[in-house]
RNA sequence: GGAGGGUUGGCAGAGUGGUAAUGCAGCGGCUUGCUAAGCCGUGACGGUUAAUUGCCGUCCACAGGUUCGAAUCCUGUACCCUCCGCCA
């Protein structure tokens, strides 16, 4: 959330960032505006009180008591204007605190302007066998494609997965309906494999550990922006087996779990930053994606996740970022699997409290082309000011500043290990740096 | 499911109708020749303002109500703790 006095003072660049970021319906003006009008009443709502407040203190004092009469009937007469002003003042502010929510973040001004995906800035490529690509001149986010060594038809990982008999997506949906999926043998081996090495290298990081609850309040989803605008993507549990009626909120990630772990906090400058991994289960409903991924594991109602999330300064809030992007390189570079990280646009760059934002893409070569597989992003204190996190530094309080990144979505993960590392007759090789972990170097198909 | 206790500033903790003690921490200032201590100041948010050490308002879990006046009385809600019961 921003400042409404933020907003006051730069409403220049407010507007052309809802411009921007092709957000429709959100009237600055109009709030500024019901604002202007909640600071005339306020002021007279203010001025009424210390009045009462005056005449009120003279009471007790006084003994005689035709004057305290008097006093006392003073302070009564006013208390009908004082309500009146009051309630509109209530309502004035009830507008703007449902208003100020749809105010997205600024951006930063490294985020190129664009409307779409299409406009998306490829940042760095990555080719196992080759390194970095370089990239002297703008390289356009269609054009361009990882070509690999050996050449033949590539099957995607739900034709391998069945073959080699760890992902069924059939008796999931019997179960389940569709978007489920079972993982089984080498898959879930795989999943805990990559597990253990991204968390070994996050402890050496100085990362705390959390397993956090993933049935939050709404208060947590408003905190991080989930909520309001994405409120149809979560599941709601509400039925008798709620305690007291209050809904609860299965979580998409553990972001929102996680940083409300700070919720009304106010945290020692000098414990930051507070750098935490979790790993959880995720869940989404998809709704507006209906048709769009459905084969296979790529988009499901429930996938795991390894998230990293950080709670700093603000001048440690782009070393962090920086810090989870090279963590995500540094795994799909042992992973050995093709990527390309992405310069996220105003257009696409999620939601609202996004400041900052890099995708790390991988590359399927049965469907030749990339896949989103992380993000990392910066959103400043938006977060912090909804979820109230402060921190006491030597010129007082202020607002943490939170960061977060996919540290691995293993369903996406394996994907691409799957369908990059697949040989002809269809077995996958494992990468080396995972064998310490799977105890295997390769899975063979078994239908 | 039943019964009881509780929620006050960064932390601890008093305050049962007259406008939030005190201690600790942090920060700022002063002082001192005795190893570090002492003294003084300092809660948060909002408004006003060019800006304030200024002035005003609000804040004692949250939301209402009673009252000239509410941390204090009344109603509702949330959360925490203890005990009993039930279950794993």
């Amino acid at each position: 959330m921003l400042d409404i006095n933020f907003i006051k003072k730069n409403s220049t660049r407010v507007k052309e960032v809802i411009e921007q970021r092709g957000i429709k319906g959100v009237n600055v003006d109009e709030l500024l505006k019901i604002y202007d009008e909640y600071l005339e009443v306020l002021k007279n709502v203010e001025k009424l009180r210390n009045l009462r407040n005056e005449i009120s203190s003279k009471i007790p004092a006084l003994s005689d008591s035709a004057e305290k009469k008097d006093l006392i009937f003073k302070a009564s007469s006013l208390k009908e204007e004082l309500s009146l002003s009051e309630k509109e003042m209530n309502e004035l502010k009830k507008k703007i605190d449902e208003f100020l929510p749809f105010i997205p973040n600024i951006v930063s001004e490294e985020m190129p302007i664009g409307k779409d995906e299409h406009d998306n800035v490829i940042v760095k490529v990555w080719n196992p066998g080759e390194g970095y690509v370089n990239i002297d001149k703008p390289v356009k986010y269609d054009g361009i494609s990882y070509a690999p060594k050996t050449d033949f038809p590539y099957k995607d990982h739900v034709d391998l997965g069945e073959k080699l008999d760890i992902i069924d997506v059939r008796q999931s949906g019997k179960v389940s309906g569709s978007r489920f999926c079972y993982l089984k043998n080498e898959a879930v081996i795989i999943q805990d494999a990559i597990s253990s090495l991204l968390k070994e290298e996050l402890l050496k990081r100085g990362f705390t550990p959390m397993i956090p609850p993933l049935l939050v309040k709404e208060r947590s989803l408003f905190g991080t922006s989930h909520f309001p605008e994405g409120r149809s993507q979560v599941y709601e549990i509400k039925n008798e087996n709620v305690e007291e009626g209050e809904a609860l909120f299965l979580v998409g990630s553990s972001e929102p779990s996680n940083f409300s772990y700070f919720m009304d906090k106010v945290l020692k400058e000098e414990e930051l930053p507070v750098k935490i991994y979790a790993q959880t289960t995720c869940f989404r409903s998809e709704v507006g994606s209906w048709g769009k991924d459905v084969r296979g594991i790529k988009r499901v109602h429930q996938f795991d996740k390894l998230e990293m999330n950080a709670v700093c300064t603000g001048n440690q809030e782009r070393k962090i970022f920086d810090e989870f992007l090279e963590i995500n390189e540094w795994l799909f570079q042992l992973l050995e699997i093709p990527y390309r990280i992405v310069n996220k646009c105003t257009g696409d760059c999620g939601y609202s409290a996004t400041y900052f934002q890099h995708d790390v893409e991988v590359w399927r070569p049965a469907d030749r082309e990339y896949m989103e597989a992380g993000t990392d992003t910066m959103t400043t204190d938006y977060q912090a000011r909804r979820l109230n996190i402060k921190y006491k530094g030597e010129d007082g309080l202020k607002f943490a500043r939170t960061v977060n990144d996919t540290g691995v979505a293993f369903g996406r993960a394996i994907i691409a290990l799957l369908e990059n590392h697949q040989e002809e007759n269809g077995s996958v090789i494992i990468p080396q740096a995972l064998q310490k972990y799977t105890g295997f170097e390769k899975i063979l198909p078994k239908k």
